[in-house]
DNA sequence: CGCGTAATTGAAAAGTATCAACACTGGTGG
DNA sequence: CCACCAGTGTTGATACTTTTCAATTACGCG
């Protein structure tokens, strides 16, 4: 659920401090601040350097679905450079953040002359692809409890760190019965 | 559900018919062949010129989740490339099928000499994370028989082209389900 | 303190799975 | 040519899960 990407922020923090790279922008953002609206236009690549953002879609009036939330190196914005739509998604504080900012043109750059960037950009992809089949497979082949133990064990933490509307709003279920599995399981 | 990728299949159309690409071999399945075995190595790059094959997920025993059907254009294998890791899904032809094959090391070849492929890549992996996380949503935040109206909506002859068997799997529902709400549309 | 948002819980309603029986189809072998 | 078989599709009854609705409590913040 909260995923991160150690690798991409290394280098892309290397590439920064290096100074041969004036356009990768460092910004910050308080928690609850939007750094992408959805159905816009995306100008820029986004890659959060602390803190933790969540990235949702909002269907109409109240509900929505959280796809994701980012941690440390995750990038976003990527989706709607490379095929020039608009967003599908709101990317929202979840706390104080810190981030890299690369415009569009600016990262076309980047990609055609550093191979490296460039490799660590399909594999950043192909492994969200991959996430992000395995977690639904998984959400639609398993119990709701199931579910929710899973993401437990994976992070202990959890219900310090997101809130409960959240949590049933990424396992696509009620509060309801978020409440009523939590209290059978303990 | 049922993806195609024109502008991929054009460009490699023409790279494997010039000649300059040995490496780009074109093969023939039939119907029911797998050509990914799940929690195996994988070491090349498909991409499917025609036909159609299902991709799918199994638990255990019996039940299973179709993560996508590929149609003309669709490529498969790139995520377990990029990522290096075991398949997560099995990719087995609905019809008998012709795609064209590209190992590993040359795909690897491939990308860093030629730039335009390269960026059909980027783009075709970012559209695949944005369709996937578009129906993921939907699923999640409609009612079956929305979901339903949907996909015959996009795929007017679906029930000709898909078992209702893979449908169901598709929507992460059984076949029961299924059955009732389409008796209630009609 | 008061306000809005988040969390908790029960009861009823709606949706979905499970189980089981049976129909339909295409292919195989006696 | 027909009987059989396996796979797919159909349908009803029942049990289970989840949502919806509503009432109440807890918490953070200006």
């Amino acid at each position: 659920m909260i995923r991160v990407n150690t690798e991409l922020l290394n280098y892309v923090t290397r590439l920064h401090s290096s100074g041969d790279h004036p356009m990768i922008l460092e910004k910050d953002a308080k928690a609850g601040e939007k750094i992408i609206v959805q159905k816009t236009k995306v100008f820029a690549l986004y890659i959060i350097k602390s803190g933790m953002v969540k990235c949702y879609h909002s269907i109409d009036t109240g509900t929505y679905f959280i796809q994701e939330v980012f941690g440390e190196g995750e990038p976003f914005g990527e989706i709607e450079i490379f095929t020039d739509e608009f967003s599908f998604c709101t990317v929202e504080a979840l706390t104080p953040i810190s981030y890299y900012k690369i415009s569009k043109t600016d990262l076309e750059e980047l990609i055609k002359k550093d191979k490296i960037f460039n490799s660590l950009l399909l594999k950043m992809m192909a492994s969200k692809i991959r996430y992000t089949a395995v977690r639904h497979s998984y959400n639609q082949s398993h119990s709701l409890e199931q579910n929710l133990n899973r993401l437990m064990a994976d992070f202990p933490d959890l219900l310090q760190k997101i809130s409960k509307t959240d949590i049933a709003n990424y396992l696509g279920i009620t509060v309801r019965s978020l409440n009523r599995v939590l209290k059978n399981l303990a």
